[in-house]
DNA sequence: CTACTGTATGAGCACATAATCATATAGTCA
DNA sequence: TGACTATATGATTATGTGCTCATACAGTAG
């Protein structure tokens, strides 16, 4: 399963998916979703960033199927599309965990 | 947990590890890594890639602790240093096909 | 209609980086 | 020593993209 999980096919959209999550405000954006469905000016809010910049990536994060939108009324809330998205965070977290543990040993921290 | 996973001190870190993984030659290479300890001209063959380009990845996979290295007599041997990257790979596979099963059903395929 | 709010989008800039080429470094063997 | 193999690295180019600004579009209220 693991052996064949990245066959050729597969890597473009594999490697596709990661960049996506590789951009912090991404996942700024992701995370606060994860509380439940925004608006586009809460999360503007949230993150401290500008409103197309958080429109720009929230149409990348729908168009790769990562969040989901509803418009209602003047709004468009989002909310996250596959919460498998969380683990993979998770995943990376403690990851970087165990290199840090790992650093600690090797320089006697 | 989830929620405390991405604060501001991690964002940067878990979005460069994405980015890391966001490049097709570099899974090609943790995938071929996944069947065990390979040189440099091995992964060179393996992913059709150019020796300078191969090593320039490995490098960075190394500076960022996905790999490890060990040189013995002329060759460099690499290594998955953390096997949690497999991990990952598998829930991003399931996630693109849920997002295509998604489609097929939208579009009635 | 106008005024206002919320969201999306096109143009331009700035920066990061993947790929290539040439070359340097390191190890082995004669 | 020199010749050969294996790997790493510096310079350069090319491309992708995140960010900002201005503006367009959409919905609501008056």
């Amino acid at each position: 399963m693991a052996k064949t999980a990245l066959n050729p096919q597969n890597l473009e959209s594999v490697a596709t998916r990661f960049r996506i999550l590789g951009v912090p405000l991404r996942l700024q954006i992701l995370n606060e979703l994860a509380e439940g469905e925004r608006t586009v000016s809460a999360l503007v809010e949230a993150t401290g960033s500008t409103q197309p910049n958080v429109s720009k990536h929230l149409t990348t994060l729908l168009a790769h199927r990562l969040v989901k939108r509803e418009k209602r009324g003047n709004s468009a809330y989002y909310s996250v599309a596959d919460p498998a998205v969380f683990e993979l965070c998770e995943i990376v977290c403690g990851n970087i965990e165990r290199t840090l543990e790992e650093e600690r040993r090797a320089f006697g921290g």
